[in-house]
DNA sequence: ATAAAATTCAACCAATCGGTTTACGAACGG
DNA sequence: CCGTTCGTAAACCGATTGGTTGAATTTTAT
């Protein structure tokens, strides 16, 4: 969980990963954009790859990454938790339980 | 957003979002069952409020923390845009309307 | 056989992180 | 006033991060 977060903190990991989303990408490709070197993108996508959100399949010399979106479903269900803290309606709802609670004894 | 997925990156932070999602805490109940000295708690509690996930009401000597949920949304907002590769019903769904389309014309 | 291409590795660097300890300041409780 | 409590600030430390450059490796193309 904090290795798919701290992945996530990165302007250039998220720019690899919503690229990821719409097709395969070799790590040439998915450094091109980005305004560094090529070998800090590799760096860059072994932390997306050890967050378990890519995975690369080596073909001859081209690394072909695909974007794994399990953690980022783990992510968002971390997330859903506090989903009743911003959704007006849950809290009315809640609010709604709370007073049920209140007058039951 | 780097901030907010960073300040989710570490396991202590979370436990305190965790803790004041059930009700709002002082500074000193945040650092009570983390394995940490009081100062080290503090400055965890700052890179929540950086990040816009905690604000703080000080009265008297207490710091009163409360939950700021919205970042948390706009975080969840940002991982939606990758459900439909992790929820096969949405895929499926997709899949209908891509063929909707195709047969629209 | 050679050169070029795709990528990693290794060494290095400055900056940030996560923690400590000590000192400090402000607010209570007597 | 005095001691205690709650919390931050500052200085320090080792580890990690994010970047660089240059060399190494493997594959492909000519």
């Amino acid at each position: 969980m904090d290795a798919v977060f701290h992945a996530l903190a990165h302007g250039a990991r998220r720019t690899m990963l919503r690229r990821l989303a719409g097709r395969e990408l070799t790590v040439g490709e998915l450094a091109e954009p980005l305004e560094m070197s090529l070998a800090a993108a590799s760096k860059h996508l072994q932390v997306l790859e050890r967050a378990g959100l890519v995975r690369r399949t080596i073909t001859g010399r081209r690394h072909v990454c695909r974007l794994e979106p399990a953690p980022l479903a783990t992510a968002s269900a971390w997330l859903n938790f506090y989903r009743r803290h911003w959704d007006d309606r849950l809290d009315a709802l809640e609010t709604l339980l709370i007073d049920d609670e209140g007058t039951d004894r």
